[in-house]
DNA sequence: ACCGCTCCGATTGTATACACTAGTGCGCGA
DNA sequence: TCGCGCACTAGTGTATACAATCGGAGCGGT
């Protein structure tokens, strides 16, 4: 990561999720060089990387802007997530190995241990999204798919720009813990169907925990 | 696409897709700027987007190289592909407005005179994929989602370089041919199970199609 | 003879200068 | 006063020069 390039894309993607540089605000390559501390090269460079990742939009000869979400678009993002998460859960519980099981197990442990312990609410919130995150890519990876951990990776980091702007309850972080106790089981029962639907489950109630409205108790986002 | 930097992408993708460029040879920039005509910049450019689609694989520091695609590959390419061109097909199915309808149903008729031409198999075969391809794009759009457009359009893009090195049968046209009929009707019945089942049926014959030993009577690509 | 080290060439990564485009604001004319 | 057009400027697109890095060839030591 000692590259210009990455490091320019680090600052800039980091910048755009911590709302530094907020929704369909112009980036400006002279701006963000001195952002940076790099030169325009690496910079550009960054930019038409972001934008095949859907971070930014870029126009011709009008430099990019930084996305912004419209609810449809994450109704969009959410239903193929869920599809394909789904479909690698299902895959995932033909072909995953015992040890990955146990790595599951380990993570759902030490989430137990972090929602248990007296950490302030916004720690265990990051450190569960933290873990959240490995389960998943256990899960992607033992679908046996190389494709599809690289198209769900993107979907996530597009997701995770709605997200931060989230405030996350304990609630909605606990029924999540659920789902992943749950699919932990579908697939020790190597229960393909089972898993598929657990995980549709899964990324469905996130979708719905990042809309404004609260439905009974709290809204709150993260899956 | 009058830029320097699309215009160096068009020729580089060209060039890889009729084996200009063949697997795993190596892109040397210098040489790409002497293929392209225009500087070092834009080839950047144009392979660093490459990349991002899969034609090429970029190492730091060691340039980039045309990629192959493994038997499993295809398989893993093709089976993502049926799940969301069938779940594309299954939304189009509730969405589709009746001019796209009439849109399918037209390049169908063409299709059939194309066939029933007398032109030379290599032009029949060439037209037919052109139809094809127009017949999905509009599926694709009547589903209703931006990202499954761009998803799928990715993904076929990537199927096509193992295409390209295929010969064509008129029977397995002819089968495709068969399951754009059904699937017009499903959609026209607004049944979204048959149209989904149906645009399965059909990714997975043509992923079938590319196998180098032919089941029975022909061996040929195309979907 | 074989292994490892160093130096050199080839190639990529980065910075910067120059070219072009488009948007903006001012001025001129009606 | 309003509309049109032109010039100016901010900003992106392209070319090129310079720096860093990797791989291989050649040499020397063991």
């Amino acid at each position: 990561m000692a590259n210009a390039a990455d490091r320019a894309y680090q600052a800039i993607r980091a910048a755009i999720l911590d709302r530094t540089f907020p929704p369909n605000s112009r980036l400006k390559e002279a701006e963000l060089v001195a952002f940076c501390g790099v030169s325009r090269t690496p910079v550009r460079e960054a930019l038409r990387r972001l934008a095949a990742e859907d971070f930014v939009k870029i126009q011709r000869n009008q430099g990019a802007q930084v996305r912004s979400w419209s609810s449809d678009d994450l109704d969009d993002l959410f239903s193929l997530r869920a599809l394909l998460e789904g479909y690698a859960a299902g895959r995932a519980a033909k072909r995953i190995s015992d040890a990955d099981l146990r790595e599951i197990a380990a993570a759902i442990d030490e989430m137990d241990a972090v929602l248990a312990g007296g950490a302030a609410q916004q720690r265990k919130v990051a450190e569960f999204l933290r873990l959240n995150r490995i389960v998943h890519e256990i899960v992607w990876r033992a679908s046996g798919s190389a494709r599809l951990v690289s198209m769900l990776g993107r979907l996530v980091e597009q997701a995770l720009t709605a997200h931060t702007a989230q405030k996350y309850s304990l609630s909605r972080v606990a029924q999540s813990h659920h789902h992943h106790q749950e699919l932990l089981h579908a697939l020790r029962a190597r229960d393909e169907a089972w898993a598929e639907a657990i995980m549709r489950s899964h990324i469905r109630a996130a979708r719905q925990a990042l809309d404004p409205v609260p439905t009974e108790n709290a809204a709150g986002g993260g899956e």
